[in-house]
DNA sequence: TTGTAAGCGTTATCAT
DNA sequence: ATGATAACGCTTACAA
C-alpha cells in the first residue's frame, strides 16, 4: 500500500495526493474528498523511511539511556517517561539508545545513521565523551545534567551545589553542627559524575562557611546500600544529628537503619536532600526536601532540542532548576544530649 | 556525505562501497582497503532511511508502553531496559510509543507507517484493541501479558493465578485459615487487566479448595495506598492472619500499616505473593514470594518477535513463567490468639 | 573483480 | 487545479 495505489484508485496523480496529506497546495475540494475517502478505506500511512529519505527529516528524537546493567533509577525512568510523553505531544517518535561510552554501536548508529533529528543525552559527566562526539557531528543534542563547562551547549540540570548547601544552612539554622552527606554510589563519584561532585561541592562549602563538621559518603543506589551505610556512619560518627542526602533511591534503607538505631525522626536526627517528590513524600515523616522536577525538565529538554534542531546557528540555551525546600516533617532543633 | 561521496574519493562506483560494507560480494583486499580507509576517515555511516527504504527493514523494534500519565511501575519499567538491552545486542534499535488505546496517534504511526519490523506490547488487558489492531495489520507482535484468548500470538507472561494459588496453599499449610488478597489498582482490574483477573481467579480457586475463607481488595500501585489498603483490611477484617499480594509497589506501605498496627512479621502475621526481586528483598523481613523474572521475560519477549519476523507464516510460540515461591522470612505459623 | 542502472515511496519543482 | 518527473541514498540484479 503506497501513495501510487492511492493515486490510481482515487484516479488522480500522486502529487495530489500528497497534496491531500500535506494540505501545502490546495486540492478541490471534490477531489479532496474523494482522496480522503480512498485514503481512509484502506488505513493508508505514507512509508515513515520514503518520507525521511526525501525531507531530511525522521520525526524522532534520540534518547540516550545508561546501559541497564546496572537498574536504571527512578529518576532516570522519570525522564525517559516525561520526555516520551512530551514528545508525543508533539507528534514526535523517541528512539533508545543504551550506550555508556562513545564506542557504543547503538549510539553509533544514531548519531551518524540519520536515524534521528536530534539527541537527549542522560547521565553526563563532568567530562562526556559522548557530549564531544556530538559536537563533532553537528546533530542537535540537550543534555539532563550538565558537563563542567557546558559552553554554548543546550542543558537542563538541577542546581545541586546550591541546594545540597541550603540544606545545610537549614540544619545548621536549628542548630545542628555536626552534619553527613550522603551521597551516590562511589562508582557513580569516580567515574565524574555531576551531582555526586556538585552535591560534595555545595556541601563542603556550606559547611565551612557555617563552621560546621561535616562528613561524606558515598552509597549506592538502592535500599539495602542506604541501610549499611547510615549504620556505619552512626558507628563511626555518634556525634551525628542530621543527614543530607542526594540518594534518594537509599533512603528507604536509611529509614531504616535510623529506626534500628532507636532514633526518632525529627526529634532525634534530622534528615533532609534532593529528591524526587514521591521519594520525600513516602519517607516516614514526609522528608524536607528539594523536589527533583522531573516532568518539567523531561519536557524543557525536549523544547530546547525541538529549538536547537529548528535554528542550527543560533546560541544554545539552557535551565537550571533550584526548586525551593519544601518544609515537611523531618528535620527540627538539634536534639540536647 | 553518502555512499557516492565515498566511491568518488576511493576512486571505485557505489556498488563497490556498498559490497564492502555489507561483504555480500568478494572485493580484492586492496580495493577493500583503501574504500575502508575513506569510511574510516570520514567515519561515514549508511543512511538508515534509504537502506529501511531500499531494504523494508527498519533493524527497529516498536516497544508500546502505557501513557506515563500515572507513574511506570518499576516492573513496566524493567521490562522496557531489558527489552531494550536485548535488541541492543542484536544490533536493533527501540521505538518507544506510549499509547493506551488504538486510536493513539503514536501507536498508528508506528503500526501503519512501516516505522518498526514488529512491536512488542506491554500492558495487556483480557480484550485489547491494540491486539486486534495488530492482528488485523500483520505486522510481527509480541505481548508481555496475554489476552484472554491469546490463540496463536507470540507471548510471554507469569502465571498469576497459579502463583497466587500456590502462596495460598503454602499460607493454608501454615495453618492460616482467613487470607486476603491486595491486588492491583481497581481501575486496572476494571479495565480488565489480566494479572488483576487471574490472580483473583486463582485467589478464589485455592481459597475455595483449602477451605479457607478469602477477602481481596484492590489496592492502588504505590505505598500510600497500600498503607491505607491493609489499614483498613485489619480494621475490617480483624480475624485476618496473612496477605498474598501482586501489588509490589504497595509493599513498602503494608509494611508501614502491619508495623502501624504492632504486628510483627512473621510471627503475629504473614505475607507473601508475587514481586520483583528486589521489592522481595528490600521488605523486611525480606518477602516470601514468587520473583518475576523481568530479565529473563523482556530478553525472550524479543527472541520470540525476532522469530515472527523471521518466520511469518510459521505457529506463534509463548511461554508461560512459573517462577518458584522463594522461601524468604515473611511467612509463618498461625499465631495463636 | 568491478561497474551500470533500476527502483524502494516520498515530496516538491516545473509544467500545463 | 492538477500532472509529470527528478531527486533523496541505498542495495542488488545484470553486464562487462
Amino acid at each position: 500500500m503506497n501513495i501510487g495505489e492511492i493515486a490510481r484508485r482515487a484516479g488522480v496523480s500522486r502529487s495530489t495526493v500528497s497534496y491531500v496529506l500535506s494540505g501545502k497546495r490546495a486540492v478541490s475540494e471534490g477531489t479532496r474528498q474523494r482522496i480522503q475517502a480512498v485514503i481512509d478505506e484502506l488505513g493508508y500511512r505514507p512509508n515513515a523511511s520514503a518520507r525521511a529519505l526525501r525531507e531530511g527529516r525522521t520525526h524522532t528524537l534520540g534518547l540516550v539511556i545508561p546501559p541497564a546493567s546496572q537498574r536504571l533509577t527512578d529518576m532516570q525512568l522519570g525522564f525517559v517517561a516525561s520526555v516520551v510523553e512530551a514528545a508525543a505531544r508533539v507528534d514526535l517518535d523517541v528512539l533508545l539508545s543504551p550506550s555508556g561510552g562513545d564506542h557504543d554501536r547503538s549510539f553509533e548508529r544514531i548519531v551518524s545513521g540519520r536515524r534521528v533529528d536530534g539527541v537527549i543525552l542522560m547521565e553526563i559527566r563532568l567530562e562526556d565523551d559522548r557530549v564531544s562526539r556530538l559536537q563533532q557531528t553537528g546533530l542537535p543534542f540537550v543534555t539532563i545534567g550538565r558537563t563542567a563547562d557546558p559552553h554554548d551547549t543546550a542543558w537542563v540540570d538541577v542546581d545541586y551545589a546550591g541546594l545540597i548547601a541550603r540544606c545545610v544552612e537549614h540544619l545548621a539554622d536549628l542548630g545542628h553542627r555536626h552534619v553527613a552527606l550522603v551521597n551516590r554510589s562511589a562508582e557513580l563519584v569516580a567515574a565524574g559524575y555531576g551531582p555526586g561532585h556538585r552535591a560534595l561541592a555545595g556541601f563542603t562549602a556550606a559547611v565551612a562557611d557555617r563552621g560546621l563538621t561535616g562528613v561524606e559518603v558515598c552509597c549506592g543506589d538502592d535500599a539495602a546500600a542506604g541501610e549499611a551505610c547510615v549504620e556505619q556512619l552512626l558507628a563511626a560518627h555518634p556525634e551525628l544529628t542530621a543527614i543530607a542526602t542526594v540518594n534518594e533511591a537509599a533512603l528507604p534503607g536509611m529509614q531504616r537503619a535510623l529506626d534500628a538505631a532507636g532514633l526518632v525522626v525529627p526529634r532525634d536526627f534530622s534528615i533532609t536532600g534532593v529528591a524526587a517528590r514521591h521519594w520525600a513524600e513516602d519517607f516516614r515523616p514526609p522528608l524536607t526536601a528539594a523536589d527533583v522536577p522531573i516532568v518539567e525538565m523531561g519536557t524543557e529538554a525536549v523544547t530546547l532540542l525541538l529549538e536547537s534542531i529548528a535554528t542550527p546557528g543560533a546560541a544554545r540555551r539552557h535551565r537550571l532548576y533550584i526548586p525551593p525546600v519544601s518544609l515537611r516533617s523531618s528535620t527540627g532543633p538539634v536534639p540536647r544530649r
